[in-house]
Parts: C-alpha cells; structure tokens; sequence
DNA sequence: ACGCCCGCCTGTAAGC
DNA sequence: TGCTTACAGGCGGGCG
C-alpha cells in the first residue's frame, strides 16, 4: 500500500512526534511482525531503555535513529500503518502487533492486518546482513543529485519495460503499483515502452513526471483509496486519491482527453491507463 | 542475467 | 441470505 508519498508523510509527521523520545517498553503480540529476529527479546532489548536521534526514509523503508549505533526500521508492505496514541490506555485496533511505549508519555503502534509489513533493528553495518534489500535500493526520486541526463544514462543501462522499472526498487526507490501508473500517464508514455528507446524528450518529460507526481502526493499527504487501508501517524486519511488521473478510474472520462480510462491486469496486477494520451 | 509467476496473509466485496 | 471466490497498495525466491 505505502508508496513514497505515504512513507514520506508518515516521515515528517515522526519527526515532529517522536525525536528525542526515550523507549520505555516494547510489546509484541505477533512475533511474525518482528521476524528477522531469533526471537521477540532480541527486539525488544535492542529498543527499551534507548532514545530516539532522527528519523529518515530510504524508498519505502522508514529508518528510526537510537542513540547509539542502532535504527528501528519499519517496512509497512501493504496493509501496514504507524499510530501516535498520547492515551496508551486508549484500546489497540484489531490487529496492532507492536506497542511502543516512550517515558515521556503516549505510543507508538504498529497495526497490520496482511502482516506482509514488519520492524527489525539493526546498525548500519548490520543492515548489510539482516536486510541486504535496504542497501541495494535505487536512487531516490526527491533526493536532489539526480538530474534527467543522468536518469538518461540509467533509463539506457536498461531494457526493460517503463512499468517494470518504475515499480523496481533497484532502479529507483519508493515507487509502488499507483504512482507508477500516474507516473506514466502524467510523462504521456505507455506501461510497455521499452526504456532504452525513449527520446530524449521522453526522457525529460518522464522524469519531470516522476519527481512532480511525488511532490503533490506529499503534498496531499498520500493516496487512500476506496478500503481506507492507508492512514497517517493520527489516523487521517491522505487526499491525493482525488487528484488521481488514472488509478482506480476505470471506465471514467481521461481528465485530458476525456476517452476511457482503461484497466489491465500485468504482471499479475492492475493497470490503469488512457490509450489515447499515453503513446 | 533478466523477466515473470507464485506465495506470503487477512479483510472485503463481488458472484453464485 | 450465506457460502465461495477473487482480489488488494509489496517483496523475495525460484523457475525458465
């Protein structure tokens, strides 16, 4: 479920909410939600008793700093959500799987009915061991450096097609099966061009795409769509779904051309697209 | 070496 | 009405 936006919402919100907070004690109902440990103490005890240094993203991945070498890092995979609850005596929703509890009061809960989200911690020169996935990510889409002449070089290094690479958390990281599809249809491109045959007027609108698309989801704190799975750190649902072109708007009017939203199935997933704007 | 499919889970909703 | 089936934002592993 989480794609950049919703991760990176999540971010700033953390920052806001739990920098400098001590872990007063740590509670596992579902020691699937913490699997890369041998057991529920190995997590617990990396955590209890340590403050909170900074929070960071890295694609999907949330990475949140202790004082010493450790992060706790969160993975929310499809149905995962973050809560700040101030009043821990407040009940747990169905399906909350850790409790984080700081000594200055309130908690941070993790709720994730699919279970395919998890939390482990690990020191940077750990993570290479536990979680090999994390230092092999992509670039970041909103992490300055990048410019579309090098995303030329990347786009030719590939021949792949433009959905497939999107959606690879090597290539780039943070871009899931929605933004994708807005991605795409914002850049003008269809799901199958192949990425080492765009113009270089394709190239740029692309990448314009991409880093533009990501901006105003963040800047309407994510995408929740019809189910509600996503929520922020205070339980709110993000905005972004009302300013979808594509996704989940099958057989609606395209907002440019107003011909058919189309819906695929590729690669097993769905697609949404306009074959009229998308060449 | 790469692309594609499956499995991991559970809640929801469509279909019969 | 109620049971069954398909499907969903992610990702890693295995197969061809």
């Amino acid at each position: 479920m989480p794609e950049l936006p919703e991760v990176e919402t999540i971010k700033r919100d953390l920052e806001k909410e739990v920098l400098g907070k001590r872990i007063k004690l740590v509670d596992v109902s579902l020691d699937r939600a913490v699997r890369r440990h041998p057991n529920v103490a190995s997590f617990k005890s990396k955590l209890e008793g340590h403050k909170i240094s900074f929070v960071k993203r890295r694609g999907k991945y949330l990475l949140i700093g202790l004082d010493n070498d450790d992060m706790l890092i969160v993975h929310l995979g499809m149905s995962g959500q973050l809560l700040i609850v101030k009043r821990t005596r407040d009940a747990r929703d169905a399906h909350t799987h850790v409790v984080v509890r700081f000594t200055q009061g309130g908690e941070l809960r993790f709720v994730d009915p699919r279970t395919f989200g998890e939390m482990f911690v690990s020191s940077l020169s750990q993570l290479e061991q536990i979680a090999p996935e994390l230092n092999e990510l992509g670039f970041d889409p909103l992490e300055g450096q990048m410019s579309w002449i090098n995303f030329d070089q990347l786009l030719r290094q590939k021949r792949t097609k433009l959905k497939s690479l999107l959606t690879d958390q090597k290539f780039v990281a943070g871009i899931g099966n929605i933004y994708s599809d807005e991605i795409l249809f914002a850049a003008g491109l269809r799901y199958d061009r192949i990425s080492d045959t765009l113009t270089t007027q394709e190239v740029r609108r692309l990448y314009r795409a991409m880093v533009e698309t990501l901006s105003e989801a963040i800047r309407h704190r994510g995408s929740s769509l019809a189910d509600e799975q996503y929520k922020d750190l205070f339980g709110e649902v993000g905005d972004y779904q009302s300013q979808h072109q594509v996704y989940g708007r099958e057989s609606q009017p395209c907002r440019r051309c107003h011909n058919k939203i189309v819906r695929l199935k590729v690669n097993g997933r769905p697609l949404f697209m306009c074959e009229h704007c998308q060449i």
